[in-house]
DNA sequence: AGCACGCCGACT
DNA sequence: GTCGGCGTGCTC
């Protein structure tokens, strides 16, 4: 007989730091447990709170009661509330808003103010559906013909049928059914239903692939730790092609073997329906799929599947961190460069990182999967931190891309290339596909000086102003900063500046009118918004309806085109010189990323890269397909100026609120500054020119910080923090960007 | 966060 | 004379 609880310490989903504890009516006492949620009195409100442990309670102070118990089983284990209790700590956020964040949307309980504690919000239902089976009455005892009877050998025979499958199978029969059940032959009762979003979706089977030597040699280093669950992260460097989702069916497989689960969290998981696919054909059930496309209700429903135990496998955008998922075998980090693995409001986390926290936790393998890792990946595998597994070569030996730079000047009025329109030209005649890459939509990017040179940029962020059109302004997409579309050179005095550069719609027309008979297609924001329209163009593509897809980086992720023979890439260094201290590693992959688009069908492969500046590392060791001279370089250069993975980064803590900023050098600073919303002018204008305290940077990255939308609450807690001198600088292994590899 | 308390400007 | 703006403080 356990003893009854008197006291409970309790989280509740606000932002406030520390637990509180309540006392325990002695009905409830003895179903309470950590991880379940429980209704308390809260100030004048009713809200729900987490139970973080039984007994404790400040000394002397009278408690209030908690109300209700709001779950029977626990939501998470000891071990994933250690976890979150890491997350909290690392991160620096309230424990109850990172165990919030970690629970389907819509679940939680709250009131309002004192008086209607009986209105309660929230609490997502659980949806049922009628299910039939046989009564106890003899079936002689009624005289049943045609569907009746039919019904009923079928209830018989199976057990039990939902109302849904009968409907399915014999159409409407509302009065046979109502028949069977007067009579008593059967019985109707109520049972939980999960919202499938598969349903209805059938795959074939596909059976494990024979593997080339270098996946053999993966497989074989990670089986060791996998089978004796010891924690082991690896990097599985693999170029495009290179066969990475292989490795990680059959390690995942060999996973579900020792009786151990997966959790495969993946960039963007709506734009890779195909490696769900591949997933759902080599294991068939029991996978859960975690996207933000799902309604709150499936998402509930998938959630339920898998703290209940029912999924062996979990397949997510970086939220699937959290998934209630237990012994963990295997977590896969697909792409683990890409920057969507990082949270940017709320609970900032990067779940690439959180995979290794969880990985060591669970006692299980990590593995990074990416053809152009993070620099600091590759430098914790040099160092020995994380196993490197490679894969050198693309399956069946297929060529990398034929890949050439070409240099010669581009204006607004002829943004491609001689060379560029010429192999277009030869590309149309035989009837294959065109990709024209551009990361920068819109019309003209920017005004320049015909005289000097100099291009009219923004004064506070150092970025060019990109000319709208329509609106006959040069706008800075940073701050927005406007100038109107005439005037002279800030520079020279030149009267008359000249319109730069082009953006993915004036490139769409100008195909459109060298090449009348082609058919031109664009993929950028502006073309896909709307639910579908990235399917509806890609379909295009892929049946064969376009020969020239112009876009910006989303034709770079995601899908295959295997019709495409010829990408051409302009303005390759646009991305090089944003203010932001992984620019180069960034236009690296990017660039990696599009080049790989090329020959990936039957056909081999061209692409040319169109660069003012064409002796950069970054565009010159893309092209060459040269990954590792590139990591190389950029490490040596971070070790000189002290970045990542050398040098640790400024950072600030509001501790009152627990808001993180990073700075120094890092763009980061001023992104995680304009989340803030808080105009620096107008904090200048109150604090005076006090900006030091909070933030060290250098030189164009200072003049980042001119910021959008003053947000009243934000600026009360900034000022609030100054006054009390609650602004404290940290160290960046406590904030958010720094590898916790090294902490492990 | 939310909610209450408390202190100063334009309105039935 | 009050309604309501937002500055401040508190929540076991």
């Amino acid at each position: 007989m356990p003893l009854p609880v008197a006291t409970i310490e309790v989280s509740v989903p606000l932002p406030l730091e520390g637990s509180f504890h309540y006392a325990v009516p002695e009905s409830l006492a003895a179903a309470v447990r950590p991880g379940i949620r429980v209704l308390v009195p809260f100030g004048r409100r009713t809200v729900s709170a987490y139970v973080l442990g039984c007994g404790g309670a400040p000394d002397g102070q009278s408690l209030k009661s908690i109300l209700e118990l709001l779950d029977d089983e626990p939501l998470w284990s000891e071990q994933q509330l250690a976890f979150f209790r890491w997350i909290a700590d690392y991160y620096l956020h309230p424990l109850g808003e990172v165990l919030k964040t970690a629970l389907p949307a819509g679940i939680n309980r709250q009131s309002r103010k004192k008086g209607d504690a009986s209105v309660l919000t929230g609490g997502r239902t659980i949806r049922t559906e009628r299910w039939y089976r046989r009564g106890e009455l003899d079936r002689n005892a009624v005289s049943l013909r045609g569907k009746s009877l039919e019904i009923l050998a079928w209830v018989e025979e199976a057990g039990a049928v939902s109302a849904a499958e009968v409907k399915a199978r014999f159409g409407d029969c509302a009065p046979q059914l109502k028949k069977l059940r007067d009579t008593g032959l059967l019985l109707a009762e109520q049972r939980e239903a999960y919202r499938n979003p598969f349903a209805g979706v059938t795959v074939e089977r596909d059976l494990p692939k024979p593997l080339s030597r270098h996946q053999q040699a993966a497989l074989d280093a990670v089986a060791a730790p996998l089978d004796s669950a010891t924690f082991a992260p690896f990097l599985l460097h693999g170029v495009t092609g290179s066969g990475k989702t292989e490795v990680y069916l059959q390690t995942i497989a060999r996973s579900l073997a020792d009786d151990r689960t997966a959790l495969v969290l993946v960039p963007e998981i709506s734009l890779t329906p195909q490696l769900v696919h591949r997933f759902r054909a080599r294991f068939g059930d029991g996978i859960a799929v975690l996207h933000s496309a799902l309604s709150d209700g499936e998402r509930y429903d998938e959630w339920r599947r898998i703290r209940r135990g029912e999924v062996r496998i979990v397949i997510g955008a970086r939220s699937a961190i959290f998934a209630p998922l237990e012994r963990i075998g295997i977590i896969v980090v697909d792409e683990e460069h890409e920057a969507s693995f990082k949270q940017s409001d709320g609970l900032r986390y990067n779940a690439r990182d959180l995979a290794l926290v969880r990985g060591r936790q669970e006692g299980a393998v990590v593995l990074l999967g990416s053809a152009t890792p993070l620099v600091t990946t590759r430098h914790a595998a040099r160092n020995g931190r994380l196993g490197y597994l490679e894969l050198p070569e693309r399956i069946g030996s297929r060529p990398l891309p034929e890949t050439r730079l070409v240099t010669e000047r581009m204006t607004a009025e002829q943004p491609l290339s001689p060379p560029l329109l010429e192999a277009l030209a030869h590309t149309l005649a035989r009837g294959e596909q065109s990709l024209i890459f551009l990361n920068r939509r819109g019309f003209a990017s920017f005004l320049a000086c015909p005289a000097c040179g100099a291009q009219l940029s923004c004064p506070n962020c150092s970025v060019s102003l990109t000319y709208h059109k329509s609106r006959s302004r040069s706008i800075c997409h940073y701050c927005d900063y406007q100038v109107p579309f005439p005037c002279i050179c800030p520079a020279c005095g030149e009267p008359e500046l000249r319109e730069m550069g082009a953006g993915t719609e004036r490139v769409e027309h100008e195909l459109a009118a060298r090449f009348p008979e082609a058919r031109v297609a664009r993929m950028d924001s502006d073309t896909v918004a709307g639910k579908g329209g990235h399917a509806r163009i890609l379909d295009r593509v892929a049946r064969g309806e376009v020969d020239i897809l112009v876009g910006t980086q989303m034709i770079a992720k995601g899908h295959d085109f295997p019709g495409v023979t010829l990408v051409g890439v302009l303005q390759a260094e646009g991305s090089l010189y944003l203010p932001d201290f992984r620019a180069a590693e960034r236009t690296f992959q990017l660039l990696s990323q599009v080049i790989g688009r090329a020959g990936r069908g039957e056909l081999p492969g061209r692409v040319l890269v169109q660069a003012l500046q064409p002796d950069h590392y970054a565009l010159v060791h893309a092209v060459n397909h040269d990954y590792d001279q590139f990591c190389s370089e950029e490490l040596a250069f971070r070790e000189e100026l002290g970045y990542p993975p050398f040098g640790h980064l400024a950072a600030l803590l509001f501790s009152g609120t627990s808001e993180t900023a990073v700075s120094d050098a890092a763009t980061e600073a001023a992104r995680l500054l304009v989340e803030l919303k808080v105009r620096l002018k107008l904090r200048t204008e109150l604090l005076g020119p006090a900006q030091a305290p909070f933030y060290r940077l250098r030189g164009r990255f200072r003049r980042h910080l001119l910021l959008k939308d003053a947000d009243r609450s934000a600026l009360r807690r900034l000022l609030t923090a100054y006054r009390k001198e609650r602004v404290t600088p940290v160290r960046v292994r406590e904030a958010v960007d720094v590898d916790p590899v090294d902490l492990l």
